[in-house]
DNA sequence: GCTTTAAAAAGTAATAT
DNA sequence: ATATTACTTTTAAAAGC
């Protein structure tokens, strides 16, 4: 049937055409994100998914490829927050939140929930910490999730507290002011964050 | 949230004109807003003779509400014939499960859920039966909305209660206060 | 899809004192 | 530095853009 190849022909085509597009802003946001070949290829895959599903239909494809980018750093375990990936478009962090949540729920990719130990190691790497650091407010992350204590709270929120106390621990204090300023979070959440997990979790500091 | 519809036209500005404390802007919204203080609801009226009320916290206050909104219109000389009638679209509850719910382990064992607390500290979870979506936390409190009926709430809440509880993902709460009424 | 309305939950953000 | 106030999420309907 030449009608039904034509279609597809033409079908094929459009969605050559949105490929192709789309691998360019990936190309674009992936670059000025930093994001390592591995997760940009993961993201392309998404992407690729999302089309041939015709869920960027109506949609920008700008935010689209964003909301497949932040999937391929959360499966990839890479701590990005949706406002970094949402700045390099023209859309904001509602839209793009909005395409994300689509593609949980349209398509078979699994995300895990977002674990405040990968926040930490890119904190602590933001902020030139030690090795030691990290290690230690990792262990405070572990056991502010014993205590249940990290449900439902901002995983970059409770990665900067752990990173202040430990920063504090080893002597290699950074201020609230600028822990909260890579990690994306207010001063505030810093502090509140810090005063649960010290209480709950017994941690003394040393007063200097 | 409920729907109201009188089988007749109105004349919102008419309306707008000669009723005190009403809200009326067509190129902001379709809708004329006119808030009840007792009971405290808000409804939405469109020229249809069609209205959403929203705000009543059980079906007997809708009802007294609804009596009272056409009662105030009948005060300022709207003509209103029939009886209006009266359609619930959407319950919204909190419940408290009195138990601490482990929401990491819920968004992994649970199938239709949303996890995300760098975007919102609650799981949701959509239920097929009854047909609701639940807002639940770790404190054990939830929100249940999208139920037509109140049955649904109640026997939502007793699902994921069970459900919950089968998978693993309750702990009791350690320092309970309580009320002593 | 958007506009408007209300309500709860718990966290975070913005602004006020 | 803390206290308000405001916004995040979910749901449903109305009429019109």
């Amino acid at each position: 049937r030449w009608r039904k190849w034509q279609i597809r022909a033409r079908i094929q085509s459009s969605i050559d055409r949105n490929l192709a597009q789309a691998m360019n802003e990936l190309e674009r946001i992936g670059n000025l994100l930093n994001l390592p070949k591995s997760v940009k290829d993961e993201a392309a895959l998404i992407y690729r998914k999302a089309v041939e599903k015709g869920l960027v239909r109506g949609r920008s494809i700008e935010s689209v490829v964003a909301a497949a980018i932040y999937a391929a750093c959360r499966r990839m375990k890479l701590a990005r927050t949706l406002d970094e990936i949402a700045q390099y478009t023209k859309a904001n962090r509602k839209e793009v939140a909005r395409c994300y949540r689509l593609l949980l729920r349209e398509l078979d990719v699994s995300v895990p929930v977002s674990d405040p130990k990968d926040y930490v190691t890119r904190i602590a790497n933001l902020l030139g910490l030690s090795g030691a650091v990290m290690k230690t407010a990792a262990e405070i992350i572990d056991k502010a999730k014993g205590s249940g204590l990290t449900a439902g709270k901002d995983p970059a929120g409770l990665a900067a507290a752990a990173i202040y106390i430990a920063s504090l621990l080893h002597d290699e204090r950074r201020t609230q002011k600028e822990i909260a300023q890579v990690a994306g979070v207010t001063e505030v959440t810093v502090r509140n964050r810090y005063k649960e997990l010290t209480q709950e979790l017994k941690i003394s500091i040393p007063t200097q | 949230m409920a729907t109201v519809t009188l089988e007749q036209s109105l004349d919102l500005y008419a309306m707008e004109r000669s009723i005190p404390n009403i809200e009326y802007d067509p190129d902001q919204f379709p809708g004329l807003i006119f808030r009840l203080e007792q009971p405290k609801v808000t409804a939405l009226i469109f020229k249809s003779g069609k209205m959403v009320v929203t705000g009543a916290k059980s079906t007997e206050e809708l009802i007294k509400a609804v009596k009272r909104i056409i009662k105030t219109l009948k005060k300022y000389g709207i003509k209103i014939m029939g009886k209006p009638k009266i359609q619930i679209q959407n319950i919204v509850a909190s419940a408290n499960l009195h138990v601490n719910v482990n929401l990491d382990k819920a968004a992994f064992l649970l199938e239709n859920n949303m996890y995300e607390p760098e975007q919102f500290p609650g799981l949701i979870f959509r239920m097929d039966d009854p047909r609701v979506v639940l807002l639940i936390f770790s404190s054990g409190k939830m929100v249940i909305t999208g139920a037509k009926r109140e049955d649904e709430v109640s026997k939502a809440v007793k699902r994921i209660f069970d459900k919950l509880a089968e998978l693993d993902c309750v702990k009791p709460i350690e320092e309970e206060e309580e009320l002593e009424l």
